[in-house]
DNA sequence: TAGATTGTTAATCGATTAACAATC
DNA sequence: TAGATTGTTAATCGATTAACAATC
């Protein structure tokens, strides 16, 4: 069992092809071909074939895949058949909105604490979780053995309250602060960078303007 | 001038060059080697260069870059010299956070309307906007001409809303429904699937584990 | 002028796609 | 058995890194 590293592309593919299983499931569908799937999905048949053969033959020649098989491998893969603890650290309005996606809850992520700086916000219940002051998750962490730390809280206090958590205990970082956290390689940290993402919108936006532009300027060269 | 088009992995970079620029010009810092830069970030100096090249030749050979010229640069390059309206369609809290987050007004990205299909949020106001029923999305997003949408609602809702405000005229769906949309090719989609960033945390934990597990399994082959 | 660093070409690496033998 | 479709190897494509001549 040489186990190969797996490439963070066919990570990023996982939790997709999970979605689509789960929603032919709905539909009472058994089995499925990577090329339907593919058709479904827009990738290649040969890319849905690669990435689930890093982990293991769960098709079936001339037959394809089982939907309901494929699925549950899947959410083993993903470690979605474990639990985990997670606090949410700053109780703004994003902090409150992932407190209140209850969906996350179904897939074995329970938050077991929030926090804020901001007195005003203590005391607040978000689905029966009362929001805490930072100057108790130092106690809190430790005693509870928190999984995951979503932090969701001005830049200036995110890294420092990041290798805080990490020093700590906290093994993962689901990091919305708008600047990156520089924490030891074992520790795991996905960013969501809203603004950034904005920005990409906007720079197709704008590339789409130019792409106008360049059409009339070849449309006038052809007057000429 | 032969456009070639630029990658999306480069596009994905860019906002990150963007936020460390203006970092250090926070800290009157007036030029930067990509050498420097790539120490900071942690990319190689090549890498810089070559996404920089996309777009043309900011530095200046035996000196570097203008730290203040290259971030107004990528700031024209991402379009945020721009003005563009934004609706929210969906005012729960994941809407309420967006249309609370200050910070994209600055960068050019204006909040001119918000919508909810329910009647029990219609009325209320954020920051200034009042929340529309979503029975006015068609007559507002003509009358007003909104650039981009974002989708803050149910997955069940969202492919339909999301065709419709294209007819009726928007550009781009910044999408955070859990949930992918079928648009024509020329719409431009950026996805934030929330559930999925953190099915990316939930394997990375799992893998961990199991690459303790196979520490165990060598360590106690020594041993035999 | 000498040193530094870019812009750019060439080499390498990795990811995607194509092809097909194995097999259900 | 014949047809379908996987698992997997090989070919292609694209992105990253290295190298260095150009030049400030």
């Amino acid at each position: 069992m040489n186990d190969k590293e797996i490439s963070s592309a066919v990570v990023k593919r996982l939790p997709r092809y999970y979605r689509y299983l789960g929603e032919l499931m709905e539909k009472d569908v058994v089995r499925i071909s990577s090329k339907e799937l593919s058709e479904k999905m827009k990738v290649t048949a040969s890319q849905i074939r690669q990435d689930l053969n890093n982990f293991g033959g769960f098709g079936q020649q001339g037959y394809g895949y089982n939907v309901e098989y494929l699925y549950t491998e899947i959410g083993k893969i993903l470690g979605l058949d474990r639990h985990y603890k997670v606090i949410i650290v700053g109780a703004g309005n994003l902090g409150q909105a992932l407190a209140n996606y209850t969906d996350f809850e179904k897939r074995g992520f329970r938050v077991v604490g929030i926090f804020d700086v901001n007195p005003r916000l203590i005391g607040m219940t978000i689905r029966g979780i009362e929001v805490r002051i930072v100057d108790e998750l130092e106690t809190f962490v430790k005693e509870n053995g928190v999984d995951i730390a979503a932090l969701t809280l001005p830049k200036t206090k995110a890294p420092q309250i990041g290798s805080d958590l990490v020093k700590w205990g906290v093994r993962a970082i689901w990091n919305f602060a708008p600047t990156d956290l520089n924490l030891p390689d074992d520790v795991i940290v996905e960013n969501v960078h809203l603004a950034e993402s904005l920005m990409r919108v906007s720079y197709n936006l704008r590339n789409r303007e130019r792409e106008l532009e360049q059409e009339q300027v070849l449309a006038g060269m052809e007057e000429k």
